[in-house]
DNA sequence: TGTATTTTTCTTGTCGACAAGTAAAATACA
DNA sequence: TGTATTTTACTTGTCGACAAGAAAAATACA
């Protein structure tokens, strides 16, 4: 049963190593249990995957190619490192692309966007609730993609899904050491958010993008500032 | 002589194989030397550049990456069409970047950062002197390039990057067909721009960025006017 | 003991070959 | 002649092996 069921050698379809391996892989590093600058072994990999270097070696070029890993030639290959001296350039690209994108989600969205983009709004309302700071993250990620896929503007939709990510690794590497719970307030304004793009008001939706994003970037800051108040004292 | 000189088979160093496979395949993508839509076949390719698919494969993936190929997956693969239902949303977020970037580069901008603008500048002014379209496009891209890279974010830069990228396509497919001159305003309009950036004076950069901006917009929709009014005439 | 040089080891980059999957061509059949 | 089916041809995806480059280890030398 088991023995046919998950035949330990080869049951897999044609391309789909390679996505299974990149997805994966992103997934690890975002959650951090990659840690940034650890080196990423090419063989390993193959091993643990059971498969060539081949389709390894393609997911890693597309995970470099969003930045995700560094590649040294000839050398080694490492999670890519946190760049906390221009963190700032980080929070200006966020800000505005918050912005961006719930201004256009209330010019561009179709009446079949605003169901999927409530439906993340409740989860991450529950992820608050239930206090599951990996939840929060991800589903308060999620419904940010939501509106920007409903503002329809791919460029701006694929700068801002990396940001998220790269919010992703930060956010985790905080609650991670801190049991810090996201206010209800960040509840409440999504629920404004909401609103805005409902009635296809594009001021408020801008002015409430701002806002909420620059919101988080003071919480991020301010864990960051007493992380590193920590720091110093131990 | 030549035979040590050239030798036919392989003088080339270990990685160098894949960056010139992906930066000459770039380039003839952006002069639309490969059209829209034109396939492109990896055996053929290992052929022209005397090498084993496997190094072709990756310069395919990185160019997939940056959406200037699409792949169907165990079929085919094939320079990226250019999308012109959508093409608003392109105009929109090129704007919006030669705002932001413009700005930036008020703000962050270090003395050896003029220089090369000035440089790329004065490039253009005799591109343009000359009639030479293609230089135009190449060298107003870098100017706006360097801008960028003086406002010190990588995240709007790369952003940027593509969408300049994506504009020398669009451009191209137009003056292929028309001799049509960039007016002498937009040298005088970069000459605005780097003395506002030369100042510091943020918001005259950011609307100086706005308006030249749409000046090429509105530049690129009247020859797209014309074109599409000519197709229709004959 | 400390430094320079050689050797070894380990990782990545490239290759040629084969297998899987798809489209086109050829064949069979009505 | 027109359609369905098989066969062929061609392209991509994967594999295992080898070569090049760089760091680490070992050796030689002062």
């Amino acid at each position: 049963m088991t023995d046919t069921d998950s035949s330990p050698t080869l049951e897999r379809k044609r391309g789909s190593g390679v996505k299974m391996v990149y997805d994966l892989l992103r997934d690890e590093i975002l959650d951090l249990e990659l840690a940034p600058g650890s080196p990423i072994d090419e063989v390993q990999l193959a091993e643990r995957f059971k498969m060539s270097r081949t389709p390894i070696r393609e997911a890693l070029v597309r995970l470099a190619g969003e930045g995700l890993i560094d590649t040294l030639p000839n050398r080694s290959t490492m999670v890519a490192s946190i760049d906390f001296l221009n963190m700032h350039t980080f929070f200006d690209a966020l800000v505005l692309m918050y912005r961006v994108t719930t201004r256009l989600a209330a010019q561009n969205h179709r009446p079949e966007d605003l169901p999927i983009i409530r439906g993340f709004h409740e989860d991450y309302a529950a992820a608050i609730k239930s206090g599951d700071a990996l939840a929060m993250i991800a589903t308060n990620a999620a419904f940010h993609a939501a509106i920007a896929e409903a503002g329809r503007n791919p460029y701006f939709t694929s700068l801002f899904r990396r940001l998220l990510d790269e919010g992703r690794r930060i956010l985790r590497l905080y609650y991670q050491s801190y049991e810090e719970q996201f206010p209800q307030r960040f509840v409440d304004e999504h629920a404004e958010i909401i609103a805005a793009i409902t009635a296809r008001d594009l001021e408020a939706a801008d002015r409430l993008g701002k806002a909420h994003a620059e919101q988080i970037v003071q919480q991020v800051q301010k864990l960051f500032a007493r992380k590193n108040q920590l720091d110093i004292a131990l």
